[in-house]
DNA sequence: GGTTAAGCGAGACGGTACGTCGCGTCTTAGA
DNA sequence: TCTAAGACGCGACGTACCGTCTCGCTTAACC
């Protein structure tokens, strides 16, 4: 993100960044962005909220959505658990639960809609959002895929197909409706992704099947 | 869409719209967009490049993504087979099909990211995009369950949860990279939404699954 | 000037320059900078005063003082009388008194000690002042040495240093004080500068000239 | 002007006043002027150039142009040479072509003609530059006249229109003009303000000239 | 010789205006 | 009545300097 200080050796001179005018602008982006809409939310606003100036919403982020994108894991725990439930079955179940639990949080899926949509539309914040979010929610997804492989009870779907399947869903859901829906398929989708399908196709199809997904999806 | 017209009684006084101009709006932005991209799309440059005035476009059209919108079932063939293959996996793996190979007509898929992300941002495109081109599809898929569960051959899946599945996958697969995917998941797609595990399908009956899909994915 | 349509042949298409909105503007920049000095005068605020658009102003004028150049031509009555008083002493002493009236007239003083010192410093601005402004005086002063001279009653001074002399003096008496003072050396300037030593003028010309003066400065 | 330390008691502790700096600045303002033009030289710009810190500029002078003030009298030797030569005309002479070759030392004469510009759109600087440049030069030339009023050789010209034709002048010798003129009129000048016109009219013509003059400007 | 008070470079900050851009509306003249 | 042309009010853009304010450091004069 913008505001990681990284490796900077030593030589800080002069004043120092204001704390609190970094918290008071990421909060007036993510108020005005739930009041007026993101096609409303402009960086004059956003710092005429802040009592900021213009400049030092330039001086840190290069675009609304950056402010929003970095306002958002401010304001809302993005931190998906990946705590270990014992089986991949509760472990994705858990997984969905929080994902569709996090869509519903009063404010963050406007938010989550117009980054999404953000990144479509202006290609540098598509990569940081990429980058910076959704490849994030994928490795956390991905450390479940590798436990349950190392366990044995992955069902034989390419891994790469079910984190398709699990974000496609969940993205779908937020995006193609104007409301967000009050339900969400997590037990559906839980059972068709945890479903183990060896006690019906003989094992020796299964792998087979295997290695055309594996050609398809590499 | 804003262009239909509908029930035109007769009453029709004055000079008459012009199709040719019609044309070289749609035209007009749907080349502008490929070159620059949607967010330097303006009115004012798609009135320009079709030799028209501002004025024209406004008074058939509400916004830029609805030229778009329109340009776009000018432009690409939107028609999704609903041909019955005779099983739903096959009738499944063909709508997929047809579904990517849109995606990576020349110049579809930027169009469609954006209609999708003007969607999330303004929210009465949102709507004529739902109703316009999302219901569409959905309808037209529903066709394929509607007929799979007459035929009985419809795995045990809710058929709406069916649908956010396969549009959540395609739109997911459009909207979450940078560039299209060369690849596409029809195969393993079709593979886990047509698996009927209740039944227990016995090896014979999947390796005749996977034939089909063989033949209509060469 | 800016605004003379010059040479426009006939194809005028397009919706007119309103001419409500050019005075608008004139009197609104014309009135802010009696108001708050030029140096707190703005685009912004002349838009905002004249209820126009800065994009309005920009159209028609590129630069502030420009706006002020043109106001001033609209507000005060800037055209120097030329008439034939009969001798030089009484054209110079007639010119030199309408040019002092003006700078007491009130408003017009503020705006032509802005528009000389904006001409410093804006060279673009500079040579339209020159060619717009200053050149115009000097060719009302050049008829009245021209006439002087073919009268014959020109005193042996080159016409280049009179013009330097009058104009130096009446700028000199604009720039160099705070306030403009009260009185204005008509008298003495013109008895300098029409003095003809060689010539020996008899005293009974020197009354008649005196007399005119008398009056036209009462 | 800012930096004499005028009545400073002694009590001065801390660090002392970098004099290295100080001309850094004048300094960097000169060359800063000369390239640029004054419109485009600002605080920031100076304070880069001269390596300080804008903090250091505002510490000592509160405007660009009293720093360009400073500068002028490091940089240009504004001494006006009051030396008797002898006679009224040979004092005015020398003291035109000294300030006529002021004006064409590289550098003074865009300086000299932002101050004059400046004064006129800042009041605050408008006193300081009358007073601190303006009324210097008058009193010098007051030395001139006072010195010909004893001697006896100064024309009945009031010694007040004497200074504000002297630098109403050579002013607007500076300020009319895109380009400072090659040629300056101080033969014609010192003709013109130097002639005794008591061999022409009768000397009770010229007292109640005089006499005019005085009651117009006391 | 430690204390204390500037001075200094750096640079973040709240402001204000800049000049530009595109919006969507409007007023023309011509077809 | 539609069209191309284009002026208009509007509002945000991203930039530039303004003048102020910490910072951490340096440099003297004073105790």
């Amino acid at each position: 993100m913008t505001t990681e200080p990284a490796a900077e050796p030593a030589a800080r001179r002069g004043r120092k960044r204001s704390e609190e005018g970094r918290i008071a602008i990421l909060t007036a982006a993510y108020e005005q962005v739930a009041e007026v809409g993101y096609h409303a939310l402009t960086i004059e606003g956003i710092a005429a909220r802040a009592g900021s100036s213009k400049r030092t919403v330039y001086r840190w982020w290069s675009h609304k959505a950056d402010v929003l994108l970095e306002a958002l894991s401010v304001k809302a725990e993005l931190r998906i658990s990946t705590t270990d439930h014992g089986s991949w079955a509760a472990d994705l179940s858990a997984f969905l639960r929080d994902s569709y639990e996090l869509g519903r949080v009063p404010g963050v899926a406007p938010v989550l809609r117009a980054l999404m949509a953000e990144a479509q539309i202006d290609p540098g914040f598509g990569q940081r959002f990429r980058e910076g979010f959704l490849a994030r929610r994928r490795a956390a997804l991905a450390t479940l895929t590798d436990r349950a492989a190392r366990r044995g009870d992955l069902p034989p779907i390419d891994p790469g197909l079910i984190a398709d399947l699990v974000f496609g869903t969940i993205w779908y859901w937020l995006l193609a409706r104007d409301e967000i829906p009050a339900d969400a398929p997590t037990d559906a989708l839980t059972a068709l992704l945890s479903a183990r399908p060896e006690a019906n196709p003989g094992p020796e199809n299964r792998d087979q099947d295997r290695d055309q997904d594996d050609k398809e999806q590499p």
